[in-house]
DNA sequence: CAAAAGAACGAACGGTCGTGCTATTTTATC
DNA sequence: GATAAAATAGCACGACCGTTCGTTCTTTTG
């Protein structure tokens, strides 16, 4: 009770039980999910399963949890390690492209945001939070981008993670119907677009 | 059986039923479908819907292909009223952001994308030859634009295409989370920006 | 070692699912 | 109006759903 090494051996399959549920969510969706197909994947049985969760929502909700965590430790963490301004932001583009690589059969946030963002409850709650979070994130590394001079000073930041955003929707949309790579191809040329619109001042044209 | 004037009445009430349908895939999905709450809408009992049909999954690309009808008519057709080139492909954005708005609460065509874009199965099959097919239209319509000399000689047009339909999937995700008129500024601006960087040639800068 | 706590099982519940059957009613044709 | 055909209802089926309950086995604690 006084929790005094690690006494948990039950959060290990909980975790297992996380992993498979994480696999299953991003073929099916949060709302293909069933307990008893699950419990089958693990090799338990479904109320063995339940009881870990409570609830197939409370399940769900974890599943959702799991995977913002996994791609914040795959996307974001990684980026960090770039320097401030516009080597990080790409350095973002870069890990989410590479992210969207590793989930061309469905990503579990994306698979999400279609499945609940017209209804209401506890996971469309958890939907707007997750994705409101991460375009903060984005706006956040843009607004060090223009403080540090990479990108135009007028930039819009909310407006640039829009477009960035939508590009990596893009991506996802094309891999999953026409291949990874002819999508992978159009989004390099697109940001290749981007950035170019949106740097700081024009050096090529008509010197003074 | 010689077919002569109209004798079908059962055919109005298939298309009543894949109006209440239609309405329930845009919320649900075509997964989320299901023949007990259908008959519940339309007044009928389960097995009076299933024989219009003769499986669930016909009545599911049954709905896929109106909603496909829907769209063109409700996007394309008005657009073709617009002159050829750069007029018309506007036109298109125009409807198809109108499509938009009208479809906040889910629109089933890209809802279906993101269902079955990983499975297999007939299912899959149509929703790519319908995206596909969406796609070569905006192809087109860009091709004339180009001819007409309202875009860039050496654009590419299937470039381009991504970037539009990447475009408008941030218009529909931010429109579900964030509020439509949010994003739909959001939308314009970034547009008003894409067709500037592929206009035919800078006239502004620099007269020689 | 004994006792308390936790984890997993197995069976069962009420529902809903899609899908077949067989009647019954409605519609169209002669 | 009689008759054939189409449309719909009613019923039952097996399967799966999420959930609950009581029991058993394992682990930790005193």
């Amino acid at each position: 009770m006084t929790a005094t090494t690690a006494p948990a051996k039950g959060l290990a399959t909980r975790e297992h039980i996380l992993d498979h549920a994480y696999e299953r969510a991003r073929v099916g969706g949060l709302e293909g999910l069933s307990i008893g197909t699950l419990a089958t994947d693990v090799g338990m049985s479904k109320s063995g399963v339940f009881a870990h969760f409570g609830s197939r929502e409370d399940l769900q909700l974890a599943v959702l949890d799991a995977a913002a965590r996994r791609f914040m430790t795959r996307v974001l963490v990684p980026a960090l390690s770039a320097p401030r301004g516009l080597p990080r932001l790409r350095a973002i583009v870069t890990q989410w492209c590479e992210w969207g690589r590793e989930h061309q059969s469905g990503c579990v946030l994306l698979t999400a945001a279609g499945e609940y963002d017209g209804r209401e409850g506890a996971l469309h709650d958890a939907v707007v939070a997750q994705q409101a979070g991460w375009r903060g994130e984005l706006e956040k590394a843009i607004a060090q981008a223009v403080a540090a001079g990479h990108l135009r000073a007028d930039t819009d930041a909310a407006q640039l993670a829009f477009e960035i955003y939508a590009l990596m929707l893009g991506l996802h949309h094309d891999a999953g119907l026409f291949g990874f790579e002819q999508a992978s191809r159009r989004l390099h040329a697109a940001f290749e677009r981007l950035w170019r619109s949106w740097q700081p001042q024009r050096t090529d044209p008509c010197p003074p």
